[in-house]
DNA sequence: TGTACATCAGTGAACGCGCGTTCACTGATGTAC
DNA sequence: TGTACATCAGTGAACGCGCGTTCACTGATGTAC
């Protein structure tokens, strides 16, 4: 094995990017050990730092919370956007290609999952925090706009009450058995499954056709 | 104002009730301060006990806090099954008030409700928390069963699938939005009336007619 | 290119605090006779 | 009905520990000239 700096010695006096370092390390813990399982002075000693050097970038531990989640919305609506694809290559499929975006991101990024709706943080603890919120939804109420225009005038549903159905779906089933986390519920079926199932039953009653 | 003994005096040298007064005082902080908000300490202190005393009836703070989702699973079994209510006046109505009541629990019993399901406790942490939660399930899977009767055998759905379909809408509806804590997200309608919509049109979808 | 200086991002020691946990104890209660 | 005794459910003092937070400090970096 080559020869490798120790981290400190790697670094010397200044970290360089501590600020994006406690992120994940409290990442790390987050996913270790739950939303609640860490304190300020873990994240520093997981980033190798003085307890004292977070506060150089964080307020206090809410403050870091709530850096994790805001990130964690960001990639959510990278993933989502990514599932919808404009709608591509119908907005049928695309749209179901959300919820199993959804939940994948449920699974690969529990820890940001769990910042993002465990942790306690109010929706809206920071401004930007509540904008990177809606940002992610803003791209499930968006599919919803543009499915809920394949249907024939009379009978379109609000696009916002059908958007909150499917949150709440994937929510639903993300937070009961979607984890990776050991302890979650088991199921007879796949989260995915039950997911993919539940909009179509819930689209079959909207009217929509299997394909378009 | 007559006078009244101090809660020290009035009790003596022995509580009387320790256990329980500990799941109380446990349910007052998980509902003023989230799950995560509250110590084995603040929980004797509220009960106006030595901190050396809860020792005496659990082992530690998860002991405690799997009593209280214990406790909160049998209340939301009776909570369902008053919903249900035998299936009268007829079953997709009673399906309905099952969905109510699951709502109707989290919003009046929000400390219950987070140990059950926000306190990061494994589901099968003691036999007595995963039965108790069996068994509250058990009333949402039995509707089911009553429901799927309903429908020419061709069309039935497999009544599980059905169930944890419910539940997802329901559990999803709960903890994204009807909680009577503060800072949950804000809605253009109430929880009840998301769910209900829900409910309805996925009941369209599998081919339930409105009425029976 | 070199030097002086301001600014920044760390350190490490210190503090007070509350928690979890143990322990020998003691007051209250129940029961055998 | 009274007494002796075992058991139970509390007390309160003690401990070690880690956390949050502050502080004067210092090493590294950037910039003006």
């Amino acid at each position: 094995m080559a020869w490798k700096p120790s981290e400190r010695e790697a670094r010397g006096y200044h970290h360089g990017n501590l600020r994006e370092a406690l992120i994940q390390a409290a990442r790390e813990l987050i996913a270790e050990k739950g939303p609640a399982g860490f304190t300020f002075a873990d994240a520093a000693r997981s980033a190798g730092v003085s307890a004292a050097a977070p506060y150089r970038h964080f307020r206090d531990r809410e403050a870091l919370m709530a850096d994790v989640a805001r990130e964690g919305f960001q990639r959510f609506e990278a993933m989502l956007a990514a599932g919808w694809a404009g709608g591509k290559p119908d907005p049928i499929t695309a749209f179901h290609n959300v919820g199993k975006a959804y939940l994948t991101f449920a699974r690969t990024e529990p820890a940001y999952y769990a910042a993002m709706f465990e942790s306690g943080l109010a929706p809206d603890v920071t401004k930007e925090l509540r904008a990177s919120a809606d940002r992610a939804f803003a791209v499930l109420r968006q599919a919803a706009d543009t499915l809920v225009a394949l249907l024939p005038q009379a009978r379109r549903p609000p696009a916002l009450m059908m958007s909150l159905h499917v949150w709440s779906m994937a929510h639903g089933i993300a937070s009961l058995f979607g984890r990776g986390d050991a302890g979650r519920r088991s199921l007879p079926m796949s989260a995915e499954e039950l997911l993919e199932s539940e909009m179509l039953i819930y689209m079959q009653g909207l009217g929509f056709p299997q394909k378009v």
